[in-house]
DNA sequence: CGGCGGCTTGATCGGTCTCAAGTACGGTGG
DNA sequence: CCACCGTACTTGAGACCGATCAAGCCGCCG
């Protein structure tokens, strides 16, 4: 934990200690965050850490997406999460990142300072709960996930849809941020695959695709019945 | 959080919140939670908890192995973890399980109160702490049994024995304590190919298999080399 | 207009599943 | 101690799904 990560050295602004000088326990985890974060930008496929580099930061995406991964010794990638607005990511069991996250396109996040976290959450048990909340929800979305993995190709992109549905508040259309790449990656397929299944739902009448990112639902009971979950 | 599971409710046996008066901050957490853990038995596949139960307890495993697993509406079956002796398990965000529980041999388990433990946290940032480092942990094992669900059959029964070496501290011997059909749900094969690629491994001779549940390592870099991870 | 990156579509190959027998093992009862 | 039985495991043959290899298409930006 003592050396910064290459990017965030990069562009680190200042984060200035005093300008948070005490904090009591009455505020609420994400306002008492909030104050602490400091914005920071990152560009397209831009790296926001490295796995096993020192964890020093959370992170909360305010605009952007990201993209949470590691790569086997072999070149294959495996997406592990993508986090969009308004998400947090960083949370590490130990003081090394365990992946790598990037930006999909152009990122803005908010950084905070894992130690002040940290030391925050000793204090104020509502912050320590919070903490806690937080990374079991990030456990239940692995578990989701790996579940995912055990799917039919058809399913798993169904249920990918599905999932970036309920996550945009966008009921009848959602625009995706990655590429075939990235939600081949996520899912365990090549883009040839993604980009097949993609076409099959689209000619069974279950979703539309007026352009290769924006996916309209048509049938929307079409695809809650291939997902098996 | 009002009914116990059919299980508890058949075996609980009393735990008296009596012979923990008051718990001080001084107690490190498995030593607290130790004092207040009562031990219960459950048989060969005999349901521990189940999904969408109320989340009542907390459990540590003393002795056997239990399979915590999720069913899907058409009958799979995908097992998230494997618990042995020393493992915490039952943690959940939410107050109703996401997975069910089960016995794979005979098992004993201390058993936790989780509104004893959570309020323990509120009071306790050292327990607090704990939580969060074991949920976390959970987090990192989801993730890395993600991973394997990308990788070829050979690479997913690699990995597994290694994990498996690697939890039971046992270097050059194993004895598997789950049957091919509970591998197979862990690692997303049929039991046909996990027993096909185990002869496999034995046939290059990577392992022996003197009798199904024991593995023994022969060479044990051959196995490391199949691990992409 | 040309070029490039991302996406789609097609043809073939290979790995895993499926279906179907066989075999070894552990437990039980004689 | 042995014979029997049931469960778990192994092995084989064929089908199927997704990967791979290879073009072609589309949209974007210079």
């Amino acid at each position: 934990m003592s050396t910064p990560t290459p990017a965030l050295a990069a562009r680190r602004t200042d984060i200035p200690a005093a300008r948070h000088p005490r904090i009591g326990s009455a505020y609420a985890f994400t306002g008492t965050l909030e104050m602490m974060g400091a914005p920071m930008s990152f560009s397209r496929n831009e790296e926001i850490y490295g796995e096993s580099e020192a964890a020093e930061y959370l992170y909360k995406v305010v605009s952007g997406a990201v993209r949470m991964y590691k790569v086997l010794t072999d070149g294959r990638r495996q997406i592990g999460a993508f986090y969009l607005p308004g998400d947090m990511f960083g949370f590490e069991p130990e003081d090394a990142h365990a992946s790598s996250a990037e930006a999909i396109g152009d990122v803005t996040v908010l950084v905070f300072k894992r130690s002040a976290v940290l030391s925050l959450a000793a204090r104020d048990s509502d912050v320590a709960r919070r903490l806690w909340e937080m990374t079991a929800g990030e456990l239940d979305r692995s578990r989701k996930h790996a579940l995912l993995l055990i799917l039919s190709a058809q399913e798993r992109v169904a249920s990918f849809l599905l999932e970036m549905a309920a996550r945009s508040r966008a009921s009848s259309e959602i625009e995706l941020p990655m590429s075939r790449q990235d939600i081949g990656d996520y899912l365990g397929l090549t883009i040839e695959t993604v980009s097949r299944t993609l076409s099959q739902l689209e000619s069974v009448g279950a979703i539309a695709v007026p352009a290769a990112r924006r996916i309209t639902f048509c049938n929307s009971g079409t695809l809650s019945c291939l997902n098996a979950c």
